[in-house]
DNA sequence: CTAACTTCCTTTGATTTCGAAGTCAAACGG
DNA sequence: CCGTTTGACTTCGAAATCAAAGGAAGTTAG
């Protein structure tokens, strides 16, 4: 696992924050300063009001260690994830870990303005209402359904996202909110979360969300890949089928067009069987539908056709599925199946193919972790003072 | 670009080594040491006998920088790129550049011991041949036609190599040779050749190596992507096509056992036209062989086939089509041309898509520059003295 | 209970690294 | 020519970092 830099005063907080060090001992040991430094540096981070002591922790053999942990006024992050037809919106602490949680209907296709002036103040007040009107807001993370540049921060040519095309998100957000503003695609988020939450030993993951779409997020090296902003994209590989669909993005034959949510409700509802969200056809599945299981089966396998080929060129350590579909067993085992099946020996000894860990919340999480990762700059502004 | 740690003296080596930087000011500016540090490294660099001064270089306006550069006695590698029946063999100094290079015909097949002593024997004649008895050797690196552990140094279960099983051919050479070994699959040899020779600005790199078999090397964030050493393999993707072919992986339809090299021999030798080696199909195509351009040309396009979907997920600045089959236009051009059209406009829109600039000695290049990245060891040894 | 050991943290002087000012050697421009 | 400017190093005191020793506060074993 890889952040930012590994010594300056915020590794010693990233490392606190995640739970890996409790202690200044700790921190000596995982950042590879000198205990003498360590102290020096906890002692100016405690003054500054980011860490706080909290009583003594469990003796290891000798002397007790005098627990860290992260204050309260350190402050805490703003987090949307948006989806097409509703919002997730959290406060999160430095860590990542929600202190508050609500949802918020909003049609994405009203254009970026009128959504992100929405989401941003309901953030403020969903802060507000849980009594966190004195903890300072660091940053403001937005997990959006389309690809992200990473480089300008825009969306860039989405397909479901009527408006938002080359739209300066970030300074937008970064703007209206007064902090530095993250935006990031809400697989890749996925992945993060998932990576940092679940996984944090693995350096090399693939996560696919299977939703109304299919998104996928790739860690590499303990840290996001996002190529140009594309990366990831797994639904638009052609693949083999009888009847012949088009696609959105001009092809024939994409697996979106065939495996997503939105395909399967479609089919589906040829069968007058009307489906609105992506969780019906689980629970479809889940209640022994025949025409349900049948789709969800064929999607499965070819998703898993396509993941053979990306497994075998990647290596990960672990494919995690995710997403409101991934609750469907069926479709689980039947990607797990062909990916066994198919790939190379040498691809499957040691990968493990698993379901969502951190769940609902993989993209805040995620976003969370990103803005600390990111955090370097304000630390080392409040520390100056 | 980036390779191992950014400070210390060997960041130094490597930076005058790369011919990033040629004086103490340039030191500083790329390796954000303060100027003073730098003179004092650079002092000691010197004293130990591993950077040479070498009178004034140009003047930008003021004082002009006194040049450094590596001195012949700062050492060299010793590195072999092994093919099935032969190998190419070459002295290189620490910036990766070959002093001497020579063939040598082995047949692979014979087992590790009798290759690897007459490749380690042949490698110090070589060396002792153009006059480098006096160049301390600091590492020898070897390229082999199959995936390596990156943990162990073991080639694990490969098609081509029998008797290399599991053979622990990092710690043989080693062994043997008495320096450190670099042991890595060539393909990803050519991918770390032609990102640091040819694209050293480009952070995410797909190099396709198109000979006898087809390999994959990956480039991400700037260092070689190894996966658990299985990383980049494409050859055994399934594809569609009309006949079915068995692959040696046990599976129907792999790209390899269509598109490769060997492949293309065997259905040429169908038509009656006996192809040795993978050039010689060049030579066929050059001449306007009707059966061989219609047989590169369905090649080109079951390869580009499959690199779509990979460009979509991965999403690399370039593509590079390297080996002996990349000399044939009909191939390069067709496999060009899938991906223009069957891929994302996002992950074309700036996708270079080229043939190998880095040519035949791709490998030793990249066996050298990966040498280089793990010579911290030998250099703070040398300087600790 | 005491003595020995462990672990955590701080103290202390030595070392490294930095940064700002100074020196050097060229190009430039009257 | 001779100052001025520019960039390449050097010098030197200040600051950061370290490594080693010491003190603090436990556990463990007899």
């Amino acid at each position: 696992m890889r952040t930012s830099r590994d010594d300056g005063p915020a590794a010693l907080l990233r490392l606190v924050a995640t739970g890996q060090a409790e202690s200044r001992a700790e921190l000596a040991r995982l950042s590879g300063l000198a205990p003498s430094s360590v102290s020096l540096r906890v002692e100016q981070l405690i003054e500054a009001g980011l860490f706080a002591e909290e009583g003594a922790g469990a003796s290891r053999g000798g002397r007790r260690p005098r627990r860290l942990r992260l204050a309260r006024q350190a402050g805490a992050f703003l987090v949307a994830d948006l989806g097409a037809h509703h919002a997730r919106l959290s406060v999160v602490d430095l860590a990542g870990a929600p202190l508050a949680l609500d949802e918020l209907a909003c049609d994405i296709a009203v254009g970026p303005e009128e959504t992100l002036t929405a989401v941003i103040a309901s953030l403020r007040s969903l802060a507000h209402a849980h009594g966190l009107r004195d903890v300072p807001v660091r940053g403001v993370g937005i997990g959006l359904p389309g690809p992200v540049d990473p480089a300008t921060g825009q969306v860039v040519s989405p397909s479901r996202m009527p408006g938002w095309n080359d739209f300066p998100v970030r300074d937008f957000v970064a703007d209206h909110a007064g902090v530095p503003a993250l935006i990031e695609n809400d697989a890749n988020l996925m992945a993060v979360g998932e990576h940092r939450h679940s996984w944090p030993a693995l350096d090399n993951l693939m996560v696919v969300k299977l939703g109304r779409g299919i998104g996928c997020g790739v860690i590499v090296d303990g840290r996001l890949h996002r190529g140009r902003g594309a990366a990831g994209d797994i639904s638009h590989v052609r693949i083999l089928s009888e009847a012949t669909v088009d696609c959105s993005c001009g092809h024939p034959d994409c697996l979106e067009a065939h495996a997503s949510g939105a395909a399967l409700a479609a089919a589906l509802g040829a069968h007058g069987i009307e489906v609105e969200r992506p969780a019906q056809i689980v629970d479809l599945v889940t209640d022994g539908v025949p025409q349900a299981t049948s789709a969800v089966r064929t999607a499965g396998r070819l998703i898993g056709d396509v993941l053979t080929g990306l497994v075998n060129f990647f290596n990960p350590d672990a494919l995690v599925i995710g997403g409101s579909l991934s609750e469907a067993e069926t479709l689980v085992s039947t990607i797990r199946g062909v990916i066994y099946e198919r790939c190379l020996p040498l691809a499957t000894r040691n990968l493990e193919i698993a379901t969502s860990r951190a769940g609902r919340d993989a993209c805040i999480l995620g976003a969370g972790h990103l803005l600390l990762d990111r955090s370097d700059a304000w630390i080392d502004h409040i520390l100056d003072r």
